[in-house]
RNA sequence: GGCUCCGUAGCUCAGGGGAUAGAGCAACUGCCUUCUAAGCAGUCGGUCAUUGGUUCGAUUCCAAUCGGAGUCGCCA
């Protein structure tokens, strides 16, 4: 890495001119800017005082000693504070030699024995997934793919929440008025058929409860005594003792719902190694909670509740189990939490979760600790922001979500006509069509919310947001499928990287070192847990290679040596457009 | 009220101690008989919420204030 060896060597020069020890986090070193001459710029200032020199003075001496002293820097210009360095086209070269043909470029690859668990999508199955879940989703495998590519062993896993009051919910809502109905009765995808139960249970649910407080009774009140809610909080009772026809029925409803969920992660391109269920796990933890009890680490109210008292660390006291002795959320994290741990042993624990849920996150890593377990500190809460909607929050009960399936429809759909528009394939099969439709308009999906720092809030505009334009993942991908033509019209290209060229031109040269920033940039998109990180880059990369493909001949280029090393660098780009895309989940297309 | 996160162009978002703060969208203007115009080039658009502080240097770090979101003992 050249940085590293520029770092090393401006240390080195300062030592030798000023015979002055400084800390490579005194060196700061960046990219030079556009608008002037060079590779790499050092800030002069931090050194002023320390070498009682004008700026100007010392990035002379330290720029000319390092022209003569290190084989990397070619030349150098001062402006202001600030040293621009000029790193030599050997380096550039043999940078590109090296790395060409490497259809791995910026991957690493390690046997290293501890793996990394990351859980995501973590769905509820009463009810289909919306654009909320598709952030979530999206944002787990793309990480799990970052992280691949750091040379970590990603376990990918989903913890399904199969029980709860909600569940019977929709199971009660189907009983009542279900009249039988089944996804191939009705045609509909397993998930929604259940999702419009869950949908119809609210609706009668809240007329219940009108009727109760036009009798004058309080709204809490009638809250809970509508028949409904009562209805369902039997049902649950019901399923908890294993009453035979309620599992059954549980069983059935939740089949469906499995079908619909396989069948959108599989339109969306998402997959897992092991899938956790809820109904499995949620009596884990209590164990842990009385082994905590007997070590004082909890203690017991009089109503027999159990709780931690987290009032040192700055946070409450947090139940851990209720008074009737029923675990609650925490309890059965806590549980599988420490099952992950035994099962896998893994170096990081990764819960891909709103941020609504970063208080519940930090009491468990506490939680943990306080349980006197050393990896308290190894889980990780990759908090991303809500999806708001141009009128607001999603709410399921109120019918503003935008629905996953749906959603997909659309963005192929906009693909299908904005191709059509263009009319650039009209030679492809109908299959090899819908192939391409489905590349575009996820690629355009994927990258806009993964474009989004995960931390924030993002707004969707369902009318807006479907842009195949400008800073969009279908105008990476048409980049990449432009490099594809380009390299089909050039024929089979001899696989070396000799150039026999003897200088490079600024566009040449901006992509090269755009190339050269990947394998950091993929390490810093790990170390920040973040995918946007990637996208930017992909879009900086596609932007440069667009310039230099409009400024700069390749296929009529006479020189031969010149035509090839364009035509290498063009494939270069594209397999590395292709990388970035693949650490987003993204697919590129060879023509469009 | 306590805690956490956010506030950058009309809109959606990058940047994150260093040089004149960047993209896309929207509006307007050029460029297809030449490697894919889903492209390229340009015009327009900014008190980086406000006020203090630290620093040679702050949009970036710290504090306060104002706005927005989330969350805070028996929902998951």
């Amino acid at each position: 890495m050249i940085e590293h060896i520029l770092t090393q060597k401006i240390k080195e020069s300062i030592q030798a001119i000023y015979s002055l020890d400084v800390l490579p986090e005194q060196i700061q070193l960046q990219k030079t800017r556009k608008e002037f001459s060079g590779d790499f710029t050092l800030v002069i200032f931090p050194f002023v005082k320390l070498l009682k020199s004008s700026p100007e003075a010392i990035g002379n001496t330290l720029g000319e000693y390092l022209k003569q002293n290190a084989a990397e820097v070619s030349g150098f210009n001062v402006i202001k504070g600030f040293l621009n360095l000029e790193i030599s086209l050997d380096y550039w070269f043999s940078f590109f030699t090296a790395h060409a043909q490497n259809e791995t470029f910026g991957f690493t690859r390690s046997d290293e024995a501890k793996p990394v668990v990351v859980e995501y999508s973590s769905p509820n199955t009463n009810k289909p997934l919306h654009l909320g879940h598709i952030r979530n989703n999206l944002l787990g495998f793309s990480l799990s793919r970052i992280l691949s590519a750091n040379g970590k062993k990603v376990i990918r896993v989903n913890l399904v929440n199969d029980r709860g009051i909600h569940i019977c919910k929709s199971m009660l809502a189907w009983q009542k008025f279900g009249n039988g109905e089944t996804p191939q009765s009705s045609g509909l995808k397993g998930d929604h058929l259940v999702g419009k139960y869950y949908v119809l249970f609210d609706k009668e649910y809240k007329m219940q409860i009108a009727d109760l407080e036009s009798q004058g009774m309080k709204r809490e009140e009638a809250e809970r005594q509508a028949p409904l809610m009562q209805e369902a909080q039997e049902m649950l009772r019901q399923w908890e003792l294993g009453d035979q026809a309620t599992v059954d029925l549980w069983r059935t409803m939740n089949g469906w719902v499995y079908e619909g969920f396989a069948a959108t992660y599989q339109t969306l391109g998402i997959e897992f190694e092991k899938t956790y269920y809820e109904s499995n796990t949620y009596l884990l933890g209590k164990q842990l909670v009385e082994q905590g009890l007997q070590n004082h680490v909890f203690y017991q109210r009089d109503d027999k509740s159990v709780w931690i008292n987290l009032t040192e660390e700055g946070l409450d006291e947090k139940l851990l189990l209720r008074s009737d002795g029923t675990s609650v959320y925490m309890t059965q994290d806590l549980g599988t939490a420490m099952q992950r741990y035994q099962e896998f042993h893994p170096e990081q624990l990764v819960y891909v979760v709103g941020n609504e849920q970063e208080y519940h996150f930090q009491v468990l890593k506490l939680v943990i600790k306080h349980l006197g377990e050393s990896w308290w500190n190894s889980i990780y809460h990759l908090s991303y922001g809500m999806v708001e909607l141009p009128h607001g929050k999603m709410k399921s009960r109120e019918g503003t979500v935008v629905d996953a399936d749906d959603l997909m429809e659309e963005m192929f759909a906009t693909a299908k006509d904005r191709t059509r528009e263009l009319g650039k394939i009209q030679d492809f099969e109908n299959e090899e069509a819908e192939k391409l439709y489905r590349t575009i308009g996820l690629g355009a999906l994927k990258y806009f919310i993964l474009k989004v720092d995960p931390k924030k809030n993002m707004l969707f505009n369902p009318e807006e947001s479907v842009d195949f334009n400008g800073n969009t993942g279908p105008f990476i991908q048409y980049t990449y499928a432009r490099i594809r033509s380009v390299l089909r019209k050039a024929g089979e290209q001899p696989n070396t990287a000799a150039n026999g060229t003897t200088g490079l031109l600024p566009q040449e040269k901006t992509v090269l070192k755009f190339l050269h920033d990947f394998p950091q940039v993929v390490q810093d998109a790990a170390h920040e847990h973040n995918p946007a990180v990637v996208a930017n880059y992909a879009y900086e990369l596609a932007c440069e290679f667009n310039r230099f493909y409009h400024d700069v001949v390749i296929l009529k280029e006479e020189n031969p040596g010149k035509r090839n090393f364009r035509l290498q660098l063009s494939r270069f780009t594209g397999q590395t457009l292709k990388n970035a895309l693949w650490l987003m989940g993204m697919d590129v297309p060879e023509r469009m």
